[in-house]
DNA sequence: TAAATAGTGTCTCTGAGACACTATTCA
DNA sequence: TGAATAGTGTCTCAGAGACACTATTTA
């Protein structure tokens, strides 16, 4: 290192950054495989292509490039990797800075979370041939790096989130129904958050009525809509 | 760029990465010039000694260095700056990542605050012979960077903290009055956030009562004394 | 006894959960 | 009319704030 009061940035190391991305959805009750009717909180993995880590699976992840911001490098990913579009927004969960945490040198992880509806998820996916899979967060199976720490992470963030305000992840479309409303909070929730029936009660105050009219069902009493507030 | 499946950590650019820190304190009343007996939530600036900056006042900072983690970047430069010792707990605000931040490269800064009780910034302030300084969080000046943005998030994610629990920080001594408990918490909340009578029953579910006896005061009833459970 | 500070009891308000009840539709 | 789903009314309970009241000490 230089004298004092001669350094420049170059007499300090600099890192490798990673921009690691926990891509969580909510996958309709229909696709859980769970005979029920709830559904149940997930993440995206990616299959991992080099050398003997092939087919272990990973987060999303890509290293920040010349320039560029963590957001758009988050927004990159997505798009180069998963044919994402760029209305997402990304948030920061936090840098992971073990220094054995790469084997190939000194490598930052900003790990980063975003909401993704399972309607545009599933045709990615479908697509990707066995290249992207989407799992319940209970059952990610072995990740490389933290991988595992960062969903950990991500799965707690959204949860606050969603404990606090109505769909803030936009996973459902414009307007919606209660019981459509409460599918998606109870899966993020975990099951644990309370019954559907008091659920109602504090959903209201954060929504607004839509003006559209009730929403004819299959049977029984056609269900109101109501929009994020 | 090398060729697709050939690339390795060096084809990626390697920002340099500063740790900035938010240390955070309240002034004890005798302290704020205020003349009434409330505290008042204060951060450290550290006087800039480089080139045509001479004379800013700018928060706290290093350069990451090689093999160090973030945390143990943070504990270097409250010991190389502010002689304070380890015993702190950095906590991780999130990475400021503007492209044009610092204008001798890109540098990524790691934002960090952290809490020191005033008994041990004090006699620090004093010996550094105007290189340091504590002011209110409301009136901290033009600072470099992005450093008053730093400052607005360590100031809401430490009044989000001690709105949830009893003097997280520790900011107070291993036992307290409730009084005292409550010129910190009033300081870190800005004062708006209730009246100690109110104060008072909602922080003795979270304390458990100390074994010593009641404090005696100057005038009137000894107070009991609590700790954090 | 007055002043000063610490601590308690009580009232009201609000929000959440439980749960029974009503409403609307289709077969 | 019965099954299925949506939506409402009511009860209870817990936490928070307001505020008056009691307790303990010094001068």
């Amino acid at each position: 290192m230089a004298k004092k009061g001669k350094r420049t940035l170059q007499d300090y190391p600099r890192p490798s950054v990673a921009v690691d991305t926990a891509v969580l959805t909510v996958l309709p009750p229909e696709r859980t495989g769970r005979g029920d009717d709830r559904g149940e909180l997930a993440v995206l993995q990616v299959r991992r292509t080099g050398g003997h880590k092939r087919g272990e699976w990973s987060l999303l992840g890509t290293f920040l490039h010349e320039g560029e911001l963590l957001a758009g490098s988050v927004a990159r990913s997505l798009r180069e990797k998963a044919g994402l579009g760029d209305d997402v927004v990304p948030r920061q969960l936090r840098v992971f800075d073990a220094v054995e945490r790469d084997t190939r040198g000194r490598v930052l992880s900003v790990a980063h979370k975003v909401w993704v509806p399972h309607a545009r998820l599933a045709p990615v996916v479908e697509a990707a041939d066995g290249g992207l899979r989407l799992v319940p967060v209970g059952e990610v199976g072995p990740m490389p790096f933290d991988h595992p720490e960062i969903v950990a992470e991500a799965v707690a963030q959204g949860r606050a989130e969603y404990a606090k305000r109505a769909d803030p992840g936009r996973l459902l479309p414009g307007s919606f129904t209660l019981h459509e409303l409460w599918v998606v909070h109870d899966a993020v929730a975990g099951h644990f958050d309370s019954t559907e029936d008091a659920f109602r009660l504090r959903a209201v105050r954060l929504l607004e009525p839509s003006p559209e009219p009730p929403r004819k069902l299959d049977v029984g009493r056609p269900a109101k809509l109501y929009r994020r507030r």
